[in-house]
DNA sequence: AGAAAAGTTTAGCATAGGCTAAACTTTATG
DNA sequence: CATAAAGTTTAGCCTATGCTAAACTTTTCT
């Protein structure tokens, strides 16, 4: 019976961390598209980033909104979009991640154009023993 | 120039992936808990369903109806829960691609606890390609 | 400078996934 | 067997994330 409950609590924690992941999925993925695009042309467009998602300018205007609430980013009317502190520890932090986790399914061999994609949605998901073991396994192949 | 635009195009795809993936998880979650319950006590009900994923019962109902309407479940009004035969599909799948990541992360040296935590947010995103990885890596340890 | 093009915002709509509270049905119990 | 308890459904609300179409602003081009 121990043995039951504890898992059931393990479960029911588990569906609510990918729950709680969800809601930051999307603020890492705007928030490192945002930093890549200053980084290659000095400021992020709404149009740019809505191509690159593949979402609708209406979305991304929408988002912003709801980010500039939330302290991620800063934005005048009709001008380019920026992050803020927090913003670019969540795009620091996403890169960071991401380039792990990538280079990881390298190492094991998948190839580059699925390592990418897989990377993406696995990368919101990994905790940081994970990662660690991660970054263990690269450095000792 | 060409670089560009294709790195593009691939975020695009993972993102639009990520966002297809969260559509389907909470159905493969569903489908494995509950065939996990048909296979403890015979049957699904929604109160053990809520409980065990840490949701309120009416949302275990409205979900249910969706569900239904997908062809994942079948239920009578006031009775309990069973899958289709797309749902245990779904449930199977999932019950293989979870222990799979699960064993994997072990394999890794990340702790029990985490790696079940890690594994039900990680499996919904891994490719078959990467599975494949994961059981030859697995294979030769 | 004025018109066309490009980009942004707003309005209005939709769906998924949550919640609580109230109504209803089934099961258990005195 | 009647009532209390347990479980289910429904109604109504909310937020996040999408969309299109229309209005508005900025930029570009002649």
């Amino acid at each position: 019976m121990k043995r039951k409950i504890a898992s059931s609590k393990l479960r029911s924690a588990a569906f609510t961390r990918t729950r709680a992941d969800h809601s930051h999925e999307l603020a890492h993925d705007y928030c490192e598209l945002i930093a890549e695009l200053i980084d290659e042309k000095g400021e992020a467009r709404g149009t740019d980033i809505a191509m690159r998602l593949g979402v609708s300018n209406a979305t991304v205007a929408k988002t912003m909104k709801r980010f500039s609430d939330q302290g991620l980013v800063e934005q005048e009317p009709y001008r380019a979009i920026f992050l803020t502190a927090d913003g670019w520890k969540l795009a620091e932090d996403g890169k960071r991640k991401h380039a792990i986790v990538e280079q990881f399914l390298l190492a094991l061999g998948i190839s580059s154009k699925v390592a990418q994609v897989d990377a993406e949605g696995i990368e919101h998901h990994v905790s940081d023993e994970t990662l660690k073991a991660m970054a263990r396994f690269l450095a000792r192949n």
